[in-house]
DNA sequence: GATCCACAGGAAATAGTGGCTT
DNA sequence: AAGCCACTATTTCCTGTGGATC
């Protein structure tokens, strides 16, 4: 007997639960769909098309109403021979600049699996960096021009190039400056809604002639989406009612977020069918105790996958943070922690940051989640105090599994002794 | 109430890395 | 190989703020 073998108890279909599937429409946004479609109808009348901002938190289904309506759109144009509808999409997500984001979308026309359907770029790509800017933008020019038509560019996650806007100056108006046939519509897609105040005016002005705001998800809207999922994705003899409402609801207070939702479900429907193999035999359900217990992996996991990531002075940052929690003394404020990641540095060997980094660190940390400002304004000043926002537990275990070479245990023991882990 | 101090966080400078062009 | 170019992490310098002090 092998040690896998394919069992069917739980999961008629699970990838139905994955983000990565795509549902053949999106449930629950039809009036944000209408919208949507209205922003982008000059595009079939064979007009200069708007330019289109989209924002919402993650998970409300901005991505997934662009694929879904742009292969409409795609599909439906092929009735008329007058336009000719190209589409790029571009995801942002770790490009910083707006040099980046040109260079990426020129490798984009020039990738071949994007059959741009009058193909005459096959020109090379171009390396990420190397090139001086002016180069970058004639490349992105001749582009531009040989592609023709129409040319729908999607910038997904755009609020990852920060401030440096220029490319989204230049790119809505490149039709007039290039002196282009190619008529250009721009969709930006953001997760934070801040991203459009930081932009500049200028900016502003042409990137956002049609503003789309995709709100969170609600309890109720959540339960109906996993309901239809959950119908695909588990056999009809599991019991699922209580687990999908519970899920929508950890979601919704949470972020709002479809992908959270169905990442929990997921998740408690694996758990569900470890216990089902376990013991064989009788009724199989996904249960509030599933969710529950899911619910709390899919949260520890996005903060694993946070302190992963960390570089290692952001590493010893938060090791410091966990020493003072350790001694409970937490809050502590700035001055004090860098004091004592001096120290934590030293002990490591690295030589230490200046205040002013740590500073970055810790409220970088803080964005992740790992940490947490508080303010202490009872009665005293109300300077900055960071504490752990985690379990101390979660962050010894991370630095263990990743080997991160960091003197741990001493704290930890420290910890243990307390009686905080 | 004027002055002082600690701190948060912005802006610009610097160092180190790695790619491209000639 | 030299001379650009861009990127990231970090340092240096600096300003505004709000409580603390006298």
């Amino acid at each position: 007997m092998g040690r896998f073998r394919r069992e069917s108890h739980v999961f008629r279909t699970r990838d139905v639960l994955r983000e990565d599937y795509q549902p053949e429409s999106l449930e629950e946004r039809g009036e944000k769909l209408d919208e949507y479609a209205t922003a982008l109808q000059p595009i079939i009348d064979g007009n200069q098309p708007d330019n289109i901002f989209l924002y919402g938190p993650t998970g409300v289904g901005k991505t997934a109403a662009t694929h879904q309506l742009l292969t409409e759109l795609r599909s439906d144009a092929q009735a008329y021979d007058d336009i000719d509808v190209q589409l790029v999409e571009l995801n942002c997500t770790g490009l910083t600049s707006s040099y980046q984001v040109a260079s990426n979308l020129v490798n984009e026309f020039r990738n071949p699996d994007h059959q741009l359907t009058s193909v005459e770029v096959d020109r090379d790509p171009i390396p990420e960096t190397g090139y001086p800017q002016k180069r970058l933008m004639r490349e992105l020019r001749k582009d531009l021009e040989s592609v023709g038509g129409t040319i729908a560019i999607v910038l997904d996650e755009i609020d990852h190039i920060g401030s440096d806007d220029d490319i989204l100056y230049e790119l809505p108006r490149a039709r007039k400056t290039y002196d282009l046939d190619a008529k250009l519509g721009i969709i930006g897609i953001s997760n934070d809604y801040s991203f459009r105040d930081q932009l500049g005016a200028r900016v502003i002005d042409t990137l956002c002639e049609e503003e789309i705001t995709f709100p969170p998800y609600d309890a109720t809207q959540l339960t109906a989406i996993l309901e239809k999922r959950a119908e695909q994705a588990f056999h009809d003899d599991v019991e699922t009612t209580a687990a999908v409402r519970l899920a929508a609801a950890y979601a919704a207070r949470d972020r709002g977020s479809a992908r959270q939702a169905l990442d929990i479900l997921r998740k408690a429907g694996d758990l569900a069918k470890r216990e089902a193999s376990e013991n064989t035999g009788g009724a199989v359900a996904v249960d509030e105790a599933h969710v529950e217990e899911a619910n709390q992996l899919v949260e520890q996991q996005q903060v694993l996958e946070g302190i992963r990531s960390l570089t290692q002075h952001a590493k010893l940052t938060l090791l410091t943070i966990c020493a003072i929690e350790a001694r409970e003394e937490s809050p502590e404020r700035t001055r004090v922690i860098h004091d004592e990641y001096q120290q934590v540095a030293l002990a490591n060997g690295y030589d230490p940051l200046k205040r002013r980094r740590i500073h970055d660190h810790l409220s970088n940390l803080d964005l992740n989640g790992i940490l947490s400002q508080v303010d202490v304004s009872n009665g005293r000043g109300n300077k900055n105090y960071y504490e752990l926002d985690i379990s101390l537990e979660s962050v010894f275990q991370v630095f263990e599994e990743t080997a991160s070479e960091l003197e741990v245990q001493p704290i930890r023991e420290h910890a243990v002794r307390k009686g905080l882990v």
